[in-house]
DNA sequence: GGCAACGTACCT
DNA sequence: AGGTACGTTGCC
């Protein structure tokens, strides 16, 4: 699709060679920030759960708890008439939040998501894979009583995010290579998406936002698509006409990666190895 | 500081 | 959906 736009770029002759496609990124930076990997990521976030303890339970347990989230001060509008950037987005009041939180209901049922707490930590409500597990008639060595809301997949999730247990397994996620989104602990405990690209390395770009990291990281150019090896702008397009007021690219130029929601290519792989896509 | 360009709200 | 405009980020 996008593919077919590449190919069927300008077409005059001063075009094509502008559009030439060197075999080399643009911009050694561009290599540099090159989405990091997987286990790049795995570390950074186990960095961040630790750096930030405690209080990121208690952060999302308040994001996620209905009562608390009704609760939660109301932004105020921006005065802006315009243009409010939407950083610190929170992972739990967006849709690709219940995504995930659903997400986890389904693999916890499916057995993926394994749960592996401390009889300790389990708590009241711990233990909930195992019982959906047993059937929904058996009763619950040493349960509480508390009945289990089948639907109630972000009820059930709070003592998993609670603890420190938490089960992100390394092998049921997969990133795609571009663009995906992930969880990273934020400043304050808020949990936020960002893109791969910038998620892990924009990690550093928290230190330019003081007080919680509210800086809106901006991913990069991947510097190896078709678009991204392109060199210079067809001038024709609606991005080059406006280049002064849009600030954008050239639209042959645009990276493929970029193209896609920050959130999209954000995968969950089973064990099986099927994929569990449902951030479209 | 200048510039390129990403993110996103708004418009058509 | 595509275009436009603006704030912002990141690199030089």
């Amino acid at each position: 699709m996008a593919d077919t736009l590449d190919m069927s770029g300008p077409s005059s002759p001063e075009q094509q060679r502008a559009n030439r496609i060197p075999s080399e990124p643009l911009r050694r930076s561009l290599k540099r920030s090159h989405p990091c990997s997987l286990s790049e990521y795995l570390t950074n976030t186990n960095r961040l759960a630790h750096h930030h303890g405690g209080s990121s339970s208690m952060g999302i347990r308040s994001l996620l708890h209905p009562n608390v989230a009704q609760h939660r001060p109301t932004q105020p509008r921006q005065n802006k008439p315009r243009r409010a950037p939407s950083s610190n987005i929170d992972l739990w009041d967006s849709p690709s939040g219940l995504h995930l939180a659903h997400a986890a209901e389904l693999l916890m049922r499916a057995g993926a998501l394994t749960l592996t707490p401390t009889p300790r930590d389990q708590g009241p409500l711990g233990g909930l894979g195992a019982r959906e597990a047993v059937g929904d008639g058996e009763e619950i060595e040493g349960g509480s009583g508390v009945e289990g809301d089948s639907m109630g997949c972000v009820t059930d999730f709070l003592p998993l995010l609670g603890c420190s247990w938490f089960p992100l397994n390394p092998g049921l996620f997969a990133l795609t290579a571009g663009g995906g989104g992930f969880l990273t602990g934020g400043g304050g405990g808020s949990v936020r998406m960002a893109g791969v690209g910038e998620g892990v390395g924009g990690l550093r770009g928290e230190s330019s936002s003081p007080g919680g990291g509210a800086g809106r990281r901006k991913r990069k150019r991947c510097g190896e698509c078709v678009p991204c090896r392109r060199t210079g702008n067809c001038e024709e397009c609606s991005a080059c006409r406006n280049r002064k007021t849009g600030h954008q690219i050239c639209k042959y130029r645009k990276c493929e990666q970029l193209k896609k929601k920050a959130a999209a290519g954000f995968e969950m792989m089973l064990p099986s190895g099927a994929a569990f896509p449902w951030l479209q």
